[in-house]
DNA sequence: GATACATATATCATTTACCATATATAAATA
DNA sequence: TATTTATATATGGTAAATGATATATGTATC
């Protein structure tokens, strides 16, 4: 993982929110990250897109939702990093995960396996 | 400290080299950096006073120098971001460390108290 | 057909780089 | 002491590069 461009990806409100949103709740769908954010879901998807090409993020398409997920094999100072940044930032994360509690209808998850 | 403006400093190689060059070194004045990424005087400065102003690094002059350091009273969990990210990211560093291994002439340290 | 998500394009904003030059300290010289 | 000269660092202006956004449209699943 080059630094540079791990933290290119950090350095917008936009990704860092859904990065360490998906940190916090382990795993959410497009659809509650753009209520969550409260964004349009072309700007939130252009993000998870850039996001699962640097390999941050890894998805499961689970009928109509796709998940997002911390990519389990990011290098160990990585995880550190997005963990220390989550658990820092309460603030930051206030209002988005307000609006994500607060969210009717969100999609049910079915174990990925067996 | 604001997340989003933090990355910003650390998503670009020239100021990501100089504060992980410096998180390992302690100090390192404006020519030792300009040596160690051979780079132009003016580019140095210019990202330098971007850490300084965002309070990422705090400076002292000595003499003809100035060197710069880790802000002390940077919040706990950026300065594990910043051990984290120069402890494990040898090679990106490499070079830089080789060459500020190699100069000549390099400014003598004074305590700055006591 | 409806819902969820992805992408292409054009536009706009931000960031970065480079050149020239300014400031600041120290040393040398008159 | 006053005046240059040299070295280290900072900054103003501006062009180029990069990144973000909105709108429209395309694809997949049910």
């Amino acid at each position: 993982m080059n630094p540079v461009q791990f933290y290119k990806c950090l350095a917008d409100e936009t990704r860092l929110k859904c990065l360490l949103l998906i940190e916090n709740e382990e795993e959410l769908c497009v659809c509650e990250l753009t209520a969550a954010l409260d964004e349009i879901q072309p700007k939130i998807s252009r993000h998870l897109a850039q996001l699962r090409q640097c390999q941050l993020l890894v998805d499961r398409r689970q009928g109509k939702w796709v998940f997002y997920r911390i990519n389990p094999d990011l290098p160990e100072w990585c995880k550190t990093v997005l963990v220390e940044s989550a658990t820092n930032n309460g603030h930051f994360l206030k209002d988005a995960t307000l609006a994500l509690g607060l969210m009717g209808d969100r999609p049910e998850r079915v174990k990925s396996c067996c």
